[in-house]
DNA sequence: ATAAAACCTCAACCAAAGTTGAGGTCAAGA
DNA sequence: TCTTGACCTCAACTTTGGTTGAGGTTTTAT
């Protein structure tokens, strides 16, 4: 029996208002999406894009990474990663989960050593020019966020 | 005895360069900052900017909310609600100091959520475009973050 | 068959936070 | 005095992440 691919009724591709509408983004970001490499589409007999579903999944990572605060060209870094000869897995974002992850922990550290900065501003009246912490970066608080060098960022 | 202000010769007032030089920023953010009504100057016979002193605190402040994450319009509608009477006091820095706090708590509140939700994500294996609550950040994660409304910030 | 809704491209525009450059003036040392 | 360095203004450009609009085509529903 040879295994002809049936076109299944249900999980065709998407237009781009099907896509805006299901994830939620502009369909003018896409299409700057589209412009930045980040996602791509295939084109109807009359040049408007369709998409595999699974472009869904690809904006939901991005909107998420864009969340937690990584740039557009880091995503795309990332997602270039993605090797392209199938889908990408559940193992694939995973990847991805684990280095937002590494990214938030420093940035949260970056963000609390401030914090507590501040608070001995507040006690000691400080702000001063001479010997406030908070005025030189590349002090006490560099130390807490030199980063774990997010994959793609320089 | 009539109390003649003199000329101190060591805390004179400041040209633009030294102000660079001494607060770390560039000549052409300090005339930036001037154009956006964060600093002003006083002019020399020859239209050339000199600053009080107090020059220095008012960009040390300025680069300190930067990095706490205040966007300069916000960080102008603090100036201006300072006495344009005296000189800014100590307590009145701290004030910027103790609503900075609030914005770093707050940030940090969101961060935080985020990294544990994205715990749950690596862990389930999902980003699943039904059940990621980082999909929809008007859930569990928007009430981590409804922010303190930080003064003059919409 | 036709009209409306959705789509296309390309260019221009927005905000933030500056930087760069052109063309000209001012101030300080040799 | 004269030259060099520091300064002046004003306009244009940069980057990031998009949005808006004009002018034209395709798809879909009636």
């Amino acid at each position: 029996m040879v295994e002809k691919k049936k076109e299944l009724p249900f999980p065709r591709e998407l237009s781009v208002g099907e896509v805006a509408a299901r994830s939620g983004v502009a369909v003018s970001t896409l299409h700057f999406y589209e412009a930045k490499n980040l996602i791509k589409s295939m084109r109807s007999a009359g040049n408007q894009r369709r998409y595999p579903r699974d472009v869904l999944r690809k904006v939901a990572v991005i909107k998420i990474a864009q969340r937690v605060g990584i740039p557009l060209a880091s995503i795309k870094r990332q997602l270039d990663s993605l090797p392209q000869n199938r889908s990408p897995t559940a193992a694939d974002w995973q990847r991805f989960s684990a280095s937002w992850r590494e990214e938030l922990e420093s940035r949260i550290r970056l963000l609390t050593g401030m914090r507590d900065q501040l608070d001995s501003c507040i006690g000691c009246g400080c702000l001063s020019l001479t010997n406030c912490p908070l005025r030189n970066p590349w002090d006490e608080l560099g130390k807490l966020g030199p980063g774990p060098h997010f994959p793609g960022r320089e």
